[in-house]
DNA sequence: CTGTTAGCGCATTCAC
DNA sequence: GTGAATGCGCTAACAG
């Protein structure tokens, strides 16, 4: 492996002149300029990223902190948070934390261990206050930590309103709400919203809770087909996509139709809510836009390019499929 | 930030001997140990990664490449090297090459770089040739890059052939086939293997080959519908699991019965083919074990534990879902 | 304009 | 058993 001084050497110049030269940073002579190239490349010298690591105290790698990575929307933000690192000139460095909190600790440690140099976070296992104690730039997905860290976010309630109002014009008379999250994230706001709303309508709500952080198609398929058959005249139901699609399912076999006697209402609207017959109803939040904002929040926190929102929290929007009826 | 200076001098001792006595490396009397690690934790000391990394030239943490995060196959990839990675030690580095192969490149550079010590691609854009330079541990998911790279991957033929002789029992008359993948990768066995029993049985066999590196739902539906419209007397269905949700769709919608008057597989049986009714009948690739013989190959060859085999072919087997007969 | 030098923080030889 | 010195490869400050 060439060295900056091997091509010091090489080209019969001083390693400083090198470093000006390649890296462009002070003026040096067009023709030793060129030698040095061309030794480099004769070399074929590549600078040694880690000892640039060392003296800049900076890798150029943000850490992504997410409970699942196969998960429709995780994997989704993933993807997009990785390209807009990438278009800024970061890397992405990925976690899955599975519901561990050890695992969401050991990689905020990375941040004192200066191996990333911020952390974008979309878990939720692990207690607000460790994240409280980092120094160096944090943002956080959906949950709220205070002013320190800021928050970028989809309106969740805007969106319980919206999918509760359209269940009540499809004319439920005994909806299901499934939430499935801890009790920190914003995701909450949305079951909280929604229940408000048909719970004023005098409308029968039931509540079903699921385990925290199951993403597991298997697991949430169990639990709720068994919740349903328990609740065969529930005509209206309001869940994660996934949810929302293990009741399609359920209903499709149970020779119940849809949207007549059973009314669906997903939550993120991500592609899985489109392969299914009927396409699922469901709210749609802006992925693509919630990963570039957590990007740029992160960038300007670490490059200390301005004073950034303490919270970001994007519109919604309802995708109109088959499991609902539409109304004017 | 305190130093290892810093605590030598708390600790009235040398840095060498806070180095031994942290890392537990060479004997150092339990005392100065104790007064050691009490100079440590007083100060909140923790080791600067990166000037161990520049020491050691080595990062411990791993590429992934993969063409799409958002895509099922994919991000199951990811989610469990990642979490194999993690359980030995190492850190995950992640990039979408979405079919770009100056992203594919600028990742797999960071070998050179000393970014990562060692890369897992399962992406396919880029030349060989620029895997082949590279002098750092790789190792491939699915494309065969010769005998200097390890090999991973599923027994596709044997997964093309099971398809095959499942349609042709089915009945089928006019089978379509849609592959979408560069030429240069392991999926393609399953096409070549399955039309080879097909075009055996004088049965009449489509071929549509889709853009590749195209991963997207809507590109897929819009192409794939299309298609399915200008042949619909097509009855048999071999695809990638997105393609084969595709064609059912497509199905439900004209009122063409499943799997009556159309039959369907897919390939790779992911959470997607349970979440459509009926379940896609599909060859399962083993995703988990795949993850981990990735990571253990390329842990091999990093370690230089032991010698790796050029080639490791996993066994596939079928899903059987209400997309095709059922036969015996 | 350019060569030399001094760290970045750590782990590891060497002497003692 | 322990302290001091050396170097990992690079960049930036300082002389020339």
């Amino acid at each position: 492996m060439a060295t900056i001084r091997d091509v010091a050497k090489q080209a019969g110049v001083g390693v400083g002149t090198v470093s000006r030269a390649l890296n462009g940073t002070g003026h040096v002579s067009p023709e030793t300029k060129k030698k040095i190239e061309d030794a480099a490349s004769k070399l074929g010298y590549t600078p040694n990223e880690l000892a640039r690591n060392l003296f800049r105290n900076r890798t150029g790698i943000i850490g992504l902190i997410v409970p699942d990575l196969h998960h429709s929307f995780f994997s989704c933000f993933a993807k997009y948070v990785e390209m807009e690192l990438y278009k800024q000139g970061y890397k992405t460095m990925i976690c899955n934390s599975i519901g561990i909190s050890d695992r969401e600790k050991e990689y905020l440690d990375m941040l004192e261990r200066n191996i990333v140099d911020g952390i974008i976070t979309a878990a939720h296992s692990l207690d607000g206050e460790e994240y409280l104690k980092q120094k160096k730039p944090i943002v956080s997905l959906d949950r709220d930590f205070g002013s320190q860290i800021p928050l970028i976010g989809s309106d969740h309630a805007k969106g319980g309103r919206m999918a509760a109002e359209l269940l009540i014009k499809n004319g439920c008379k005994k909806i299901l709400q499934i939430s499935g999250v801890s009790p920190n994230v914003a995701s909450n706001d949305r079951h909280t919203a929604f229940q408000q709303i048909v719970e004023s309508s005098k409308i029968e709500l039931l509540n079903f809770i699921m385990d925290w952080n199951v993403f597991e198609w298997n697991a949430y398929y169990e639990q709720i087909s068994n919740y349903m058959e328990q609740h065969p005249d529930i005509d209206g139901v309001f869940s994660g996509d996934m949810g929302a699609i293990v009741c399609m399912n359920w209903a499709l076999q149970r020779g119940i139709s849809i949207p007549e006697q059973l009314k669906i209402i997903g939550f993120d609207a991500m592609d899985i809510t489109q392969m299914t017959y009927p396409v699922v109803t469901a709210v749609k939040q802006d992925v693509p836009l919630l990963a570039e904002l957590c990007v740029n929040t992160l960038l300007d926190l670490i490059e200390e390019r301005k004073h950034v929102p303490h919270r970001q929290i994007l519109d919604v929007e309802m995708q109109y499929g088959g499991t609902t009826l539409s109304v004017e």
